[in-house]
DNA sequence: CCAACATCTGAACAACTATTCAGACGTCAG
DNA sequence: CTGACGTCTGAATAGTTGTTCAGATGTTGG
Protein backbone atom coordinates (compact mmCIF):
# COMPACT_ATOMS: atom_id res chain seq x y z
CA UNK A 1 0.00 0.00 0.00
CA UNK A 2 1.07 3.57 -0.23
CA UNK A 3 2.25 3.50 3.27
CA UNK A 4 6.20 3.69 3.28
CA UNK A 5 8.57 4.32 6.14
CA UNK A 6 9.94 8.01 6.55
CA UNK A 7 12.55 9.11 8.56
CA UNK A 8 11.52 12.70 8.42
CA UNK A 9 12.29 13.29 12.13
CA UNK A 10 11.49 10.41 14.38
CA UNK A 11 10.30 8.07 12.03
CA UNK A 12 6.40 7.65 11.95
CA UNK A 13 4.45 6.13 9.29
CA UNK A 14 3.44 8.50 6.43
CA UNK A 15 1.25 8.16 4.02
CA UNK A 16 2.48 11.37 1.52
CA UNK A 17 5.60 12.32 3.29
CA UNK A 18 6.74 14.87 0.62
CA UNK A 19 3.23 16.92 1.35
CA UNK A 20 3.91 16.53 4.75
CA UNK A 21 7.35 18.00 4.86
CA UNK A 22 6.55 20.65 2.62
CA UNK A 23 3.50 21.25 4.74
CA UNK A 24 5.69 21.76 7.67
CA UNK A 25 8.36 23.71 6.40
CA UNK A 26 5.58 26.09 5.33
CA UNK A 27 3.99 26.25 9.11
CA UNK A 28 4.14 29.13 11.38
CA UNK A 29 6.27 28.85 14.27
CA UNK A 30 5.10 27.28 17.50
CA UNK A 31 5.14 31.04 18.82
CA UNK A 32 3.53 32.46 16.04
CA UNK A 33 0.92 30.06 16.30
CA UNK A 34 0.31 30.39 20.03
CA UNK A 35 0.17 34.38 19.27
CA UNK A 36 -2.39 33.92 16.86
CA UNK A 37 -4.50 31.28 18.91
CA UNK A 38 -4.07 33.66 21.95
CA UNK A 39 -5.68 36.72 19.33
CA UNK A 40 -8.29 34.62 17.95
CA UNK A 41 -8.65 33.19 21.57
CA UNK A 42 -9.50 36.76 23.03
CA UNK A 43 -12.38 37.20 20.22
CA UNK A 44 -13.89 33.66 21.15
CA UNK A 45 -15.59 34.88 23.98
CA UNK A 46 -19.29 36.25 23.97
CA UNK A 47 -18.62 38.89 26.66
CA UNK A 48 -15.46 40.12 25.33
CA UNK A 49 -17.18 39.91 21.23
CA UNK A 50 -19.92 42.35 22.70
CA UNK A 51 -17.24 44.63 24.09
CA UNK A 52 -15.43 44.46 21.74
CA UNK A 53 -18.12 45.03 18.95
CA UNK A 54 -19.43 47.95 21.08
CA UNK A 55 -16.16 49.84 20.85
CA UNK A 56 -16.21 48.95 17.16
CA UNK A 57 -19.57 51.13 17.58
CA UNK A 58 -19.29 53.54 19.75
CA UNK A 59 -15.68 54.24 19.74
CA UNK A 60 -15.19 55.11 23.07
CA UNK A 61 -16.61 54.23 25.64
CA UNK A 62 -16.58 54.08 29.60
CA UNK A 63 -16.93 50.97 31.82
CA UNK A 64 -20.05 51.69 33.17
CA UNK A 65 -21.66 52.10 29.68
CA UNK A 66 -19.88 48.96 28.42
CA UNK A 67 -21.37 46.67 31.08
CA UNK A 68 -24.94 48.37 30.12
CA UNK A 69 -24.32 47.30 26.34
CA UNK A 70 -22.87 44.30 26.71
CA UNK A 71 -25.39 43.03 29.76
CA UNK A 72 -22.36 42.52 32.50
CA UNK A 73 -21.59 43.28 35.48
CA UNK A 74 -19.00 46.15 35.83
CA UNK A 75 -16.93 43.76 37.64
CA UNK A 76 -16.93 40.94 34.42
CA UNK A 77 -16.43 43.89 32.40
CA UNK A 78 -13.37 45.38 34.08
CA UNK A 79 -11.81 41.64 34.28
CA UNK A 80 -12.39 41.28 30.23
CA UNK A 81 -10.91 44.55 29.88
CA UNK A 82 -7.81 44.21 31.80
CA UNK A 83 -6.90 41.11 29.41
CA UNK A 84 -8.08 42.35 26.43
CA UNK A 85 -5.34 45.77 28.19
CA UNK A 86 -2.73 43.25 28.46
CA UNK A 87 -2.71 41.93 25.15
CA UNK A 88 -2.82 45.70 23.60
CA UNK A 89 -6.21 45.13 21.96
CA UNK A 90 -7.56 48.33 23.90
CA UNK A 91 -6.04 51.17 25.42
CA UNK A 92 -7.58 53.22 28.26
CA UNK A 93 -8.11 57.34 28.54
CA UNK A 94 -8.52 57.91 32.03
CA UNK A 95 -10.81 60.99 32.98
CA UNK A 96 -11.41 61.94 36.56
CA UNK A 97 -12.86 58.38 37.91
CA UNK A 98 -14.05 57.18 34.36
CA UNK A 99 -11.92 55.50 32.55
CA UNK A 100 -12.74 55.28 28.91
CA UNK A 101 -11.62 52.48 26.26
CA UNK A 102 -11.17 51.91 22.61
CA UNK A 103 -10.37 49.66 20.06
CA UNK A 104 -7.08 50.03 19.36
CA UNK A 105 -5.37 47.10 16.83
CA UNK A 106 -5.85 47.30 13.79
CA UNK A 107 -5.37 43.46 13.32
CA UNK A 108 -8.01 42.62 15.27
CA UNK A 109 -9.99 45.41 14.31
CA UNK A 110 -9.57 43.59 10.94
CA UNK A 111 -10.67 40.20 12.12
CA UNK A 112 -13.89 41.49 13.98
CA UNK A 113 -14.76 43.45 10.99
CA UNK A 114 -14.54 40.47 8.58
CA UNK A 115 -15.73 37.97 11.30
CA UNK A 116 -19.48 40.30 11.66
CA UNK A 117 -19.29 40.90 7.93
CA UNK A 118 -20.20 36.81 7.08
CA UNK A 119 -21.43 35.81 10.87
CA UNK A 120 -23.88 38.90 11.43
CA UNK A 121 -26.20 39.54 8.86
CA UNK A 122 -26.69 42.56 10.95
CA UNK A 123 -23.60 44.62 10.78
CA UNK A 124 -22.25 45.17 7.11
CA UNK A 125 -20.69 47.96 5.38
CA UNK A 126 -19.37 50.94 7.86
CA UNK A 127 -19.07 53.63 5.11
CA UNK A 128 -17.86 56.10 8.20
CA UNK A 129 -15.51 53.31 10.15
CA UNK A 130 -12.51 55.38 10.59
CA UNK A 131 -14.68 59.08 11.05
CA UNK A 132 -16.94 58.60 14.07
CA UNK A 133 -19.85 60.00 15.74
CA UNK A 134 -18.07 61.92 19.03
CA UNK A 135 -15.12 59.55 20.38
CA UNK A 136 -13.64 57.40 17.04
CA UNK A 137 -10.38 57.07 16.18
CA UNK B 1 -21.84 65.45 37.01
CA UNK B 2 -22.10 63.98 33.66
CA UNK B 3 -24.08 61.09 35.46
CA UNK B 4 -27.90 61.08 35.16
CA UNK B 5 -30.53 58.26 35.36
CA UNK B 6 -31.84 56.37 32.26
CA UNK B 7 -34.56 54.42 32.20
CA UNK B 8 -33.86 52.22 28.94
CA UNK B 9 -34.78 49.37 30.30
CA UNK B 10 -34.41 48.76 34.13
CA UNK B 11 -32.77 51.98 35.39
CA UNK B 12 -29.15 52.23 35.69
CA UNK B 13 -27.04 54.66 35.82
CA UNK B 14 -25.43 55.50 32.50
CA UNK B 15 -22.93 58.07 31.64
CA UNK B 16 -24.01 58.87 27.86
CA UNK B 17 -27.30 56.64 27.74
CA UNK B 18 -27.40 58.38 23.83
CA UNK B 19 -24.58 56.37 22.96
CA UNK B 20 -25.13 53.58 25.06
CA UNK B 21 -28.61 52.92 23.51
CA UNK B 22 -26.83 53.68 19.74
CA UNK B 23 -24.30 51.34 20.29
CA UNK B 24 -26.94 48.55 21.72
CA UNK B 25 -28.65 48.92 18.83
CA UNK B 26 -25.87 47.98 16.38
CA UNK B 27 -24.84 45.41 18.70
CA UNK B 28 -25.27 41.82 16.74
CA UNK B 29 -27.86 39.49 18.22
CA UNK B 30 -26.66 37.16 21.18
CA UNK B 31 -27.44 34.06 18.72
CA UNK B 32 -25.23 35.64 16.01
CA UNK B 33 -22.48 36.84 18.79
CA UNK B 34 -22.63 33.29 19.79
CA UNK B 35 -22.12 31.91 16.61
CA UNK B 36 -19.48 34.12 16.10
CA UNK B 37 -17.42 33.80 19.43
CA UNK B 38 -17.67 29.82 18.16
CA UNK B 39 -16.18 30.79 15.08
CA UNK B 40 -13.06 32.39 16.72
CA UNK B 41 -12.80 29.79 19.59
CA UNK B 42 -12.44 27.25 17.21
CA UNK B 43 -9.39 29.42 15.92
CA UNK B 44 -8.75 29.55 19.58
CA UNK B 45 -6.08 26.30 20.29
CA UNK B 46 -3.00 26.38 18.74
CA UNK B 47 -3.42 22.59 17.94
CA UNK B 48 -6.57 23.24 15.83
CA UNK B 49 -4.85 26.20 14.34
CA UNK B 50 -2.28 23.90 13.24
CA UNK B 51 -4.45 21.45 11.93
CA UNK B 52 -6.16 24.20 9.68
CA UNK B 53 -2.83 25.78 8.52
CA UNK B 54 -1.88 22.48 7.40
CA UNK B 55 -4.90 22.30 5.25
CA UNK B 56 -4.85 25.64 4.31
CA UNK B 57 -1.50 24.76 2.93
CA UNK B 58 -2.27 21.27 1.54
CA UNK B 59 -4.92 20.96 0.38
CA UNK B 60 -5.89 17.65 1.93
CA UNK B 61 -4.67 15.66 4.12
CA UNK B 62 -5.02 12.47 6.20
CA UNK B 63 -5.22 11.93 9.49
CA UNK B 64 -1.64 10.02 10.35
CA UNK B 65 -0.22 12.91 8.20
CA UNK B 66 -2.13 15.76 9.81
CA UNK B 67 -0.75 14.48 13.63
CA UNK B 68 3.10 14.34 11.86
CA UNK B 69 2.56 18.19 10.63
CA UNK B 70 0.62 19.63 13.95
CA UNK B 71 2.95 17.26 16.03
CA UNK B 72 0.00 15.74 17.86
CA UNK B 73 -1.68 12.04 18.65
CA UNK B 74 -3.69 10.78 15.81
CA UNK B 75 -6.29 10.25 18.20
CA UNK B 76 -6.33 14.39 19.61
CA UNK B 77 -6.64 15.12 16.23
CA UNK B 78 -9.37 13.14 15.55
CA UNK B 79 -11.20 14.60 18.14
CA UNK B 80 -10.25 17.91 16.61
CA UNK B 81 -11.31 17.26 13.75
CA UNK B 82 -14.99 15.91 14.88
CA UNK B 83 -15.09 19.18 16.23
CA UNK B 84 -14.19 21.12 13.42
CA UNK B 85 -15.95 18.69 11.03
CA UNK B 86 -18.82 19.17 13.64
CA UNK B 87 -18.75 23.40 12.68
CA UNK B 88 -18.86 22.25 8.69
CA UNK B 89 -15.15 23.94 8.94
CA UNK B 90 -13.44 20.72 7.23
CA UNK B 91 -14.75 18.00 4.94
CA UNK B 92 -13.98 14.41 4.76
CA UNK B 93 -12.91 12.31 2.02
CA UNK B 94 -13.03 8.47 2.81
CA UNK B 95 -10.67 6.05 0.54
CA UNK B 96 -10.43 2.76 1.67
CA UNK B 97 -9.20 3.00 5.15
CA UNK B 98 -7.68 6.47 4.56
CA UNK B 99 -9.81 10.17 5.83
CA UNK B 100 -8.45 12.76 3.86
CA UNK B 101 -9.71 16.40 5.22
CA UNK B 102 -10.18 19.63 3.48
CA UNK B 103 -10.88 23.07 4.39
CA UNK B 104 -14.51 23.90 3.32
CA UNK B 105 -14.96 26.57 4.64
CA UNK B 106 -14.64 30.32 3.04
CA UNK B 107 -15.05 32.31 5.95
CA UNK B 108 -12.85 30.50 8.40
CA UNK B 109 -10.34 30.65 5.32
CA UNK B 110 -10.56 34.31 4.86
CA UNK B 111 -10.29 34.88 8.85
CA UNK B 112 -7.16 32.35 8.98
CA UNK B 113 -5.66 33.75 6.26
CA UNK B 114 -5.82 37.24 8.08
CA UNK B 115 -4.84 35.82 11.40
CA UNK B 116 -1.27 34.62 9.40
CA UNK B 117 -1.00 37.77 7.12
CA UNK B 118 -0.45 39.42 10.05
CA UNK B 119 1.18 37.32 12.91
CA UNK B 120 2.93 35.28 10.86
CA UNK B 121 6.10 37.01 9.24
CA UNK B 122 6.29 33.96 7.49
CA UNK B 123 2.92 33.22 5.72
CA UNK B 124 2.63 36.23 3.67
CA UNK B 125 0.50 36.86 0.35
CA UNK B 126 -0.01 33.40 -1.61
CA UNK B 127 -0.24 34.24 -5.71
CA UNK B 128 -1.29 30.76 -6.31
CA UNK B 129 -3.80 30.02 -3.47
CA UNK B 130 -6.65 29.24 -5.41
CA UNK B 131 -4.94 26.96 -7.83
CA UNK B 132 -3.07 24.17 -5.01
CA UNK B 133 -0.74 21.34 -6.15
CA UNK B 134 -3.16 18.72 -5.57
CA UNK B 135 -6.23 18.80 -3.53
CA UNK B 136 -6.49 22.91 -3.68
CA UNK B 137 -9.44 24.55 -2.48
C1' DC C 1 -11.67 65.15 56.25
C1' DC C 2 -15.56 62.43 54.85
C1' DA C 3 -18.92 60.20 51.95
C1' DA C 4 -20.16 58.88 47.36
C1' DC C 5 -18.64 57.15 43.28
C1' DA C 6 -16.13 54.63 39.21
C1' DT C 7 -13.04 51.41 38.62
C1' DC C 8 -9.83 47.82 39.78
C1' DT C 9 -8.23 43.70 42.09
C1' DG C 10 -7.71 38.90 44.32
C1' DA C 11 -9.59 34.72 45.80
C1' DA C 12 -13.00 31.12 45.22
C1' DC C 13 -16.04 28.70 42.49
C1' DA C 14 -18.17 26.51 38.56
C1' DA C 15 -17.91 25.41 33.84
C1' DC C 16 -15.60 24.22 30.03
C1' DT C 17 -11.73 22.11 27.10
C1' DA C 18 -7.95 19.48 25.41
C1' DT C 19 -5.50 15.47 25.97
C1' DT C 20 -4.70 10.65 26.96
C1' DC C 21 -5.86 5.86 27.23
C1' DA C 22 -8.23 1.89 25.94
C1' DG C 23 -10.97 -0.15 22.98
C1' DA C 24 -14.46 -0.08 18.98
C1' DC C 25 -15.39 0.04 14.05
C1' DG C 26 -14.72 -0.74 9.19
C1' DT C 27 -11.29 -1.94 5.51
C1' DC C 28 -7.89 -4.49 3.15
C1' DA C 29 -4.27 -8.38 2.29
C1' DG C 30 -3.50 -13.17 2.49
C1' DC D 1 -11.81 -15.86 8.18
C1' DT D 2 -7.94 -13.66 10.46
C1' DG D 3 -4.78 -10.21 11.54
C1' DA D 4 -2.96 -5.67 10.59
C1' DC D 5 -4.10 -1.16 9.87
C1' DG D 6 -6.29 3.69 9.89
C1' DT D 7 -9.58 6.03 12.05
C1' DC D 8 -13.12 6.99 15.43
C1' DT D 9 -15.14 7.10 20.01
C1' DG D 10 -16.12 7.44 25.22
C1' DA D 11 -14.58 8.06 29.75
C1' DA D 12 -11.36 10.12 32.82
C1' DT D 13 -7.99 13.54 33.89
C1' DA D 14 -5.72 17.83 34.30
C1' DG D 15 -5.54 22.41 33.03
C1' DT D 16 -7.64 26.59 31.84
C1' DT D 17 -11.16 30.19 31.97
C1' DG D 18 -15.17 33.32 33.13
C1' DT D 19 -17.88 34.96 36.76
C1' DT D 20 -18.98 36.44 41.29
C1' DC D 21 -18.17 38.46 45.73
C1' DA D 22 -15.92 41.38 48.82
C1' DG D 23 -12.93 44.73 49.42
C1' DA D 24 -9.12 48.05 47.79
C1' DT D 25 -7.70 52.18 45.23
C1' DG D 26 -8.10 56.71 43.74
C1' DT D 27 -11.17 60.72 42.67
C1' DT D 28 -14.61 64.37 43.44
C1' DG D 29 -17.92 67.47 46.04
C1' DG D 30 -19.25 69.53 50.40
Amino acid sequence: MAVREAADECGVKLVDPDKVELVRAALPSDHDIAELADVFSLLGDPGRLRLLTSLLEGGELCVCDLAATTAMTESAVSHALRLLRAHRVVSVSRRGRMAYYRLDDAHVRMLLDLGLTHTGHTVAVHPERTAKKDGGQ
